[in-house]
DNA sequence: GACCTTCAATTGTCAGACAATTGAATTCCT
DNA sequence: AGGAATTCAATTGTCTGACAATTGAAGGTC
């Protein structure tokens, strides 16, 4: 089976590209074994340093693992939502880092997704995701909670919710595009800081999915994602203007 | 600037996570050159192959791009919505078919998540938009057209669709779901063709985001869905009970 | 000054070797 | 015969050194 390439350039990319492509073709099932790295050198015609190339661009992909020793070898990855979510998180914290994307447009996307589990989630919704999501807003209203627990207090509070839509593609969507924002969100809750609010409005969300009520749960997430841009709307304020420091009015 | 490694396993993976960790946090700017790869090894203790690896990974994350020649070397990528969306697909369609994810759970999240940008696509939508979108459904009407030609036209005039919300990050999440669960489409659109009633959902949709109706969309969406997911519930049955070849009643 | 040549830096590839790991086969003891 | 310890072989991880290909830049020529 030896596999041709294309004489002249990049002979770790072709090879990477060509078992990749025969991964998501079928052709390879998943926690099925590559040949030795040895062997696919010599069915690509290649060195062995080369073809370890292709398989570490695998293996950056999360397509393939390796394992050391007799048995060992590279082996086709099963895709689990845990390490797809991983990618999610990465590429759009990249996404957000790279592309100058001001806050509101991020934060109306991320709430713009989450809107868009609300009636699954008051459809769905279990005791262990009410539960979860109350638990979540008791621990934000403890005095003394640091700013960092109150943000993944706060992320884990979106998680449940979306988790009740009991979708897992809908929850891995969302719960990568919650995570990915939560740098932005941390500058905002870090300065601005009125978690009381936050906590209100949670309950709000809460109370909504527990009375199966999609409209207000809807109204309720409206009401966090103004609440949450107007907040980046003071932040911009007070940095382009920075301290008129006694603060009167005006 | 020697850095250190753990000691014992798998230089390549560490040497990656670190200079990507160094990416993330901003540390080498966009474009940025990084050091030879010779410079590398003597940095971190090992030797070129290794570096190679390390970089092979994070040009597998479409993180860097290598370039040869007396000013090459490897560069840190500006990651656009582009480059970002085919990660999401990638991983996205791994997902689906690693997890034996069910028709309907595909598709219910993913018009959930188109739903979510129908609100902004009514507010935004410009002519251009909805020019895109007339042209997709005459394109879908015209008479002799493939299946797969109808089916790219399909995720034309949805990507045209999520465009009009005018929120980068949105189009990117959206159009990455509505690409990657093309195949599974393509298995419905194929098998049971019913393409005027699909052109006539098509144009409800339009009607309403031309109007700035958003619950007129909201409305044909779900119209879309449910004759989506109904569509599958055929195919479904037809599979369990293959063919009575006749087709006569019951 | 414009064009050509040479050059040096850098990545891409190769070959062979050794170390580390690990499951399996083998041997040895009971 | 059965179980435990040992040996073994296959495989990945890494190193060394080298050469080829590419490409912008420096220098030389007209």
């Amino acid at each position: 089976m030896k596999t041709e390439l294309d004489g002249d350039r990049d002979f770790s990319q072709q090879i990477a590209r060509t078992i990749r492509d025969a991964i998501l073709a079928g052709h390879l099932p998943a926690d099925g074994r590559l040949p030795s790295e040895s062997d696919l050198a010599a069915q690509f015609g290649v060195s062995r340093p080369t073809v370890r190339e292709a398989l570490k661009r695998l293996a950056a992909q999360n397509l393939i693992r390796t394992q050391r020793g007799a048995t060992g070898g590279a082996f086709v990855n099963r895709l689990g939502f845990d390490e797809a979510q991983e990618h999610l998180v990465t590429t759009a914290t990249l996404l957000l880092s790279m592309n100058r994307v001001d806050f509101e447009t991020a934060c109306e996307s991320r709430f713009a997704l989450e809107r868009a589990c609300l009636p699954l989630a008051c459809a769905r919704r279990e005791p262990q995701h009410l539960a979860t999501m109350r638990a979540e807003i008791a621990r934000q209203g403890t005095a003394g909670l640091s700013d960092e627990d109150f943000c993944a207090s706060d992320v884990a509070f979106h998680r449940a919710l979306v988790d009740a839509g009991r979708n897992p593609v809908l929850s891995w969507h969302l719960a990568g595009a919650v995570e990915a924002m939560q740098p932005l969100m941390n500058m905002i809750t870090f300065t601005a800081r009125s978690r009381s609010r936050i906590v209100d409005l949670h309950n709000a969300l809460a109370d909504a999915v527990a009375a199966q009520d999609a409209g207000a749960a809807g109204a309720a997430m409206d009401a966090l994602a103004g609440y949450t841009l107007e907040l980046g709307g003071q932040i911009r304020a007070r940095r382009a203007q920075p301290a008129p420091d006694g603060a009167t009015a005006g």
